[in-house]
DNA sequence: CCCAAGCTGACAGCAGCCTGAAGCCCGGCG
DNA sequence: CGCCGGGCTTCAGGCTGCTGTCAGCTTGGG
């Protein structure tokens, strides 16, 4: 497996290298975001491991940037703080998993592996949907065999009627998806991004039920 | 999302059950491994929250036993062992998170949704009831195998049956679960929804007590 | 046979939904 | 540092079809 550690602390730095070396993955460490930046442009990632606290900027603003363009590489974050919020954050910001500092190696080594075991296995399967075809492990659809681009916001949207197909989906827990518990919405911003879903896709991926939510279309 | 609590504590236990109703999720909770061992038996659960001490066995040989009968739904660890080796034993169990007591009821929440994001579905329950197929949770219903559509509150009117298979309910109990309590209404609605779902699911779905109420029909 | 209780077709009003447009926010770039 | 551009949210106006109401009919009990 190919992981990129991203850590300023050059004790704790060269240790995780070296156990995740031990475990069989290689690994690229860097200490800075924007040289982060350049390697995951250059090279594709099984995995990163994020430190939140870098001499030039914040991890979990690398991380939101990083899935605002649609990269669904895992992310575990690692780092000294330990507030409830912070890992919150964390987690809402699309990491996978999240280490509080001091951790034992072991314990990283556990959690690399269940990430790992989570995307790895299987070729991504292709689940045709009409004239739609959808990688959902790529986040990348086909329509009548050209590729259409989602945003972040349309592909969670998106993503969650794929998750249960034939399910009817309230705008209520359609918002708790797209949105954490905290932030909140009030207005049509769901409707919006169905109909942009629509607009891209066909307006029949989606079936409307009036007062009870939204529905995958059956082709 | 339908979700297993398995936990001994009653205080941790109702406060836990409480904060996933909240979420949006539906809850069973058991405080023992062999009714849980039973309720997944009978039904199919999108998450089970396991403690590791319980009254009748430790909770990672029942992790263990489930993942060696292949069943491969997310399980998340609550509980008061924090040792490092702990985790690690936990996680190569098969578990997919681990939370040591006492966490907040909001990071509960952060990773509960981080399971949902990344799980891929089981079949929700389906209800057969004579030439229907019903599936509560994705509120939908075959007839003879032809997808029915009801309406928000057709289907507020059937799920009041569903809920208590049987059992009789007056025109006032079924008016106190449509409509607020404030909210009134002085004609005859409940029989006209009543009408709409017999035309809808069949004449029989449905019985008559004059006097005194409906009752799910029994078929 | 009569009356009360329930059933159902028709319909108008409005809650809920759709969508174009405008403003805001944030990352990227000069 | 300031501008640029894409994506997200909000808003408003228009439309759709669900829903409550009513009237006339049917059913069941005594």
């Amino acid at each position: 497996m190919r992981i990129l550690l991203i850590e300023d602390d050059t004790v704790l730095g060269a240790a995780v290298r070296d156990q995740i070396a031990a475990d069989g993955h290689s690994v690229d460490w860097m200490m800075r975001l924007d040289t982060a930046r350049d390697a995951m442009a250059g090279a594709a990632y099984d995995l990163v491991l994020l430190d939140l606290m870098l001499p030039d900027g914040l991890g979990l603003t690398f991380l939101k940037a990083l899935r605002g363009r649609g990269d669904v590489t895992p992310v575990i974050i690692l780092t000294a703080l330990d507030q409830v919020s912070d890992r919150i954050d964390g987690l809402n910001a699309g990491a996978d998993d999240y280490l509080v500092k001091p951790f034992d190696l072991a314990e990283l080594s556990a959690r690399i592996g269940s990430v790992a075991r989570r995307y790895t296995g299987n070729p991504n399967p292709i689940i045709t949907h009409g004239t739609l075809e959808i990688d959902r492990a790529a986040k990348s659809i086909r329509r009548d065999g050209k590729p259409v681009a989602l945003t972040a916001r349309e592909w969670a949207l998106f993503d969650a009627f794929l998750a249960r197909p034939g399910q009817l989906l309230s705008k209520a827990q359609l918002e708790e998806k797209l949105y954490a518990f905290d932030a909140e919405v009030e207005s049509n911003t769901i409707e919006v991004h169905v109909s942009r879903l629509r607009k891209k896709l066909g307006n029949d991926v989606i079936d409307t039920e009036r007062g009870l939510g939204y529905r995958l279309g059956t082709p």
